[in-house]
DNA sequence: CGCCCTTTTGATTATGGTCAAACGTTGTGG
DNA sequence: CCACAACGTTTGACCATAATCAAAAGGGCG
C-alpha cells in the first residue's frame, strides 16, 4: 500500500527515499498522535485518513484549529518550538509516517528542495490559520460553506475528489467542532445550503453543483492556499478524467513549492 | 529617537546594524502599510504604535486577524508567499522600518542568529494565530479577557507596561474587529469584567489587580507565546522597577530565539 | 435483530447584534 | 475662552443568531 506513489516533478525520488527514512503506522479513529505540552515531536506525514490539531476550551470542549488531510504534516515545520501548543488527533483511521526530527533536519539541510517544501508547508499552514480566524468572523451558513469549499480544494490537490464532489468522512461534530458551531447547528445549516442548492450531502460524499456559486457564496478565495497556477489547472483536469488515484500523494506536498526560488530578483 | 535602543545578550549590535539596512518612516493611524495581493512585501518593523493584520470580511467589514505590536515583523517570514493574503494597517500612529527583501535574505543567508529570529518569529507569530482560533471559540468574557491577557504579555516582553497595568492604544471597536464581537458588545464585556474586578480602565490605561486571576478567567497559558523561562523571569523585575524603557525594544524578538538551537540533541 | 453512533427535528433559552440616543473627551476655529 | 465638531464610550430597548435540551429517526455493524 505504501508502495502506491505518484509523484510529480524533480521531487518523485526524493519523496520516497525521505519517507523511508520513518517507519510507517496505522493509526484508529480518535487517536492521539501528538499530546499537548509535548517536548519532542517527531515530523510526521498523515498518510490516510483525517487528522486534526485542536486544543481543549473551557470545560472539556475540543476545539478544532486545523484538519490534517493525506500528504500533510501533522506539525510543518513548527517543530522547534515545543512545548507544543496543542494536540494531534486522528478523526479517522488512517496512515502516518513518523520521522525523527534529527534525521530529516540534517538531511533538509543538504538538499534545498526539501527545506524549501518543509519552509512553504508551514506557511500555507499559517495562511491557513489565518484564513480560518478570518472565517470566524462570518455568519454560520457561510462559514461551514467556506470550510467546505477549502475542504474540497485540499482533497482534490492530493487528488482525492474533484471540482463537483469530493468523500468527507467527518461527522457533523467534528465540523462544528471546527466551526466554533453545535453539532444541531451544523446540520441546520447544511439544510440550509442544500435548500439554496449550493452542496448535496450523500452519506460522507458532499456533492457541489455550482462550484464557483458556492464558493461566491462562502466568499471563498482559493489564493491564500498558495496553489501555484500549472497545479491548480492540473485540478481541473484531474477531475474530469476521473483517474483513480491512490491515497499517498505526498506530491502536493512537495512538488507545489517547487516553482518557488529562496529568494527574489 | 532611532538611536535609543537597548538590547540583550549577542544580538545587540546585529540588531542595529540590520535595522540601518532598511529606512525609518512614520505611520499615521489607519494607514495601509501593505496591501492585500501585493506581490512585493518588503520586511517591516514596527518601532512604535500598534498596527494589525486583516481581511475583509462579508459586506465590508474588516476583520482584524493579529496585532503587530513594537518590535514585531509585520509580516514575519512570512514573505516568500505572496500574493499577500491580507492587509496590513496601521490603527495608531507610529514609525516602522522597512528593509528590501533581498537584502535581508542574502544577510540571513550568511548569518545564522538572524535567520534564526526570522524563523523564530514566524513560529510565533502562527502560534498566536492558533490561540486566536482556540479564543474564537470562547464566550465573549473570556475572549476578551484572553486577549487583554496576550496584550498584556506582549507588551510587557517589549517594556511597555508590566504585570499589573499597561497602556493600549486601541478603540473598543479595534478590539471587536478582532474579536469578532460588536463594539457595543466589548463594551458591555468591559464593564463586566470590571465588575469581576478582573481590570479597571482607566482612558487608554488598562488596569490589572491580580493576574493570574485574569489569567485563570480567560484560560490564558502564555506557553503558547513561547517565550523562554530566563525571558519571562526578567518580565517581572522590569515591572518591579518600572524603569523607563524607550520604545524601540527589537530586543525582545532577536534576542528570545537565541537560546533555540536549529536541531536538537 | 439490536445496539450504538449519527443525523434530524422541534421547542425553548441565551448570547450577542442592531438601532438609537446620550454622554465625555479632545481638538479646532471663531 | 467658548462653541462646535468629531470621535469614542456608555446605556437601553429590541431583535436575531445560535446554543441547549430532548427526542425521534436513520444507518452501519456485530
Amino acid at each position: 500500500l505504501i508502495s502506491k506513489l505518484a509523484y510529480s516533478g524533480v521531487a518523485e525520488s526524493e519523496v520516497s527515499e525521505i519517507l523511508s527514512l520513518g517507519h510507517c503506522r496505522s493509526v484508529r479513529a480518535l487517536q492521539e498522535i501528538s499530546s499537548p505540552g509535548a517536548e519532542i515531536v517527531p515530523y510526521t506525514v498523515l498518510i490516510e485518513g483525517i487528522a486534526c490539531r485542536y486544543t481543549i476550551v473551557g470545560d472539556g470542549r475540543r476545539a478544532l484549529i486545523g484538519f490534517i488531510l493525506p500528504g500533510d504534516f501533522t506539525t510543518a515545520a513548527l517543530t522547534g518550538l515545543t512545548p507544543l501548543d496543542f494536540g494531534i488527533l486522528s478523526l479517522t483511521t488512517g496512515k502516518i509516517i513518523e520521522m525523527p526530527c534529527a534525521e530529516l533536519e540534517t538531511r533538509a539541510s543538504n538538499n534545498l528542495h526539501l527545506s524549501q517544501a518543509l519552509a512553504w508547508s508551514a506557511m500555507v499552514e499559517g495562511s491557513i490559520a489565518r484564513a480560518w480566524l478570518a472565517n470566524s468572523h462570518r455568519p454560520a451558513d457561510k462559514r461551514l460553506a467556506h470550510l467546505l469549499c477549502e475542504l474540497r480544494q485540499r482533497f482534490a490537490l492530493v487528488g482525492m475528489g474533484g471540482e463537483h464532489s469530493f468523500d468527507l468522512p467527518l461527522t457533523q461534530q467534528n465540523l462544528g467542532d471546527a466551526l466554533g458551531l453545535s453539532t444541531v447547528h451544523v446540520n441546520r445549516m447544511f439544510q440550509y445550503l442544500k435548500g439554496l442548492g449550493l452542496v448535496q450531502v450523500h452519506g460522507h460524499k458532499i456533492v457541489i453543483g455550482n462550484l464557483s456559486r458556492l464558493e461566491h457564496f462562502a466568499e471563498f478565495d482559493p489564493a491564500y492556499l498558495h496553489l501555484n497556477p500549472h497545479k491548480t489547472a492540473q485540478i481541473g483536469s484531474r477531475d474530469r478524467h476521473r483517474q483513480h488515484v491512490e491515497p499517498l500523494q505526498v506530491r502536493a506536498m512537495l512538488s507545489a513549492p517547487s516553482r518557488r526560488v529562496p529568494s527574489r530578483p
